[in-house]
DNA sequence: CTCCATTGGTCTCTATGTGAGACCTGGCCT
DNA sequence: AGGCCAGGTCTCACATAGAGACCAATGGAG
């Protein structure tokens, strides 16, 4: 079977089970993913472990307090792990588990067809903006 | 190469770009999928085509103002198709453009893979709401 | 001829989420 | 004693999302 007809087939289950959030992988999953940052975060951790200001560093555009969150989040739901040195000052490092390394192919086919579309989809913008304008 | 060297690769080209968001393909596609419905609504038209009620029927939670604003988007980036049908009152249906069907394998992947890590993911949520308690 | 229901939205108001940036902690160096 | 560092938390202001009333055009019921 094609992962076109899964993600149809998918979608006949959940209608079954009527969507509840809770229930459905797919919603609880992807409600995580469709946040602004968490994705982005597990892209940075996959290049390298980092720490707190270097991951700051790596996306400027995030504020502290979503930074801390995400990773909350990330940790809470196993895709993380959280590492504090007795440095001083305390020093934390955030690592991908082998659940988010899990994680990393599918998002990776996901990035590549992003790549590959990009210039369709900017286009296809460009398109509809004129056509609106 | 493996989709988990892309993805921290890529991570890298990234940095060199200073995570332009509109230079960024990832971040500009992401962002989208970033958003709380975006999947959801592909998923459901990866089934069948919907006409506007049918789709708010599928997906209850959603309120019909993102669910317009959200198809709207859809239908800018190319991934879905409009077609209004002259009866009383007017229907108007929204399928998935090849484009947007171009990107169900990967998102089927990632699908497929919160279904197969589900119950890990909602093991260690129990396990760090325990701890934190 | 009037009244109502229908579809695919839009509008307004409120609730929730997010960002900016000040502040905290506490040990070490000068 | 004063200032610095990392890794946060706190508060306030603003942006975004949800709920649900409202709308326009038409056809059918009475």
């Amino acid at each position: 079977m094609t992962s076109t007809e899964g993600v149809g087939a998918l979608f006949d289950r959940w209608q079954q089970r009527r969507l509840e959030p809770s229930q459905c992988p797919v919603r609880d999953v992807l409600d995580r993913l469709g946040d602004k940052w968490t994705s982005l975060i597990v892209v940075a951790l996959a290049a390298r472990d980092h720490r707190f200001a270097a991951l700051h560093r790596a996306i400027p555009d995030i504020s502290k307090r979503m930074l801390t969150q995400t990773l909350r989040d990330l940790e809470r739901d196993g895709l993380v792990s959280r590492h504090v040195f007795p440095t001083t000052p305390p020093s934390v490092e955030y690592r991908l588990t082998p659940l988010g390394h899990s994680m990393l192919d599918p998002l990776g086919a996901l990035v590549a067809w992003a790549e590959s579309r990009h210039s369709e989809i900017r286009t296809a913008r460009a398109v509809f903006d004129q056509r609106a304008a």
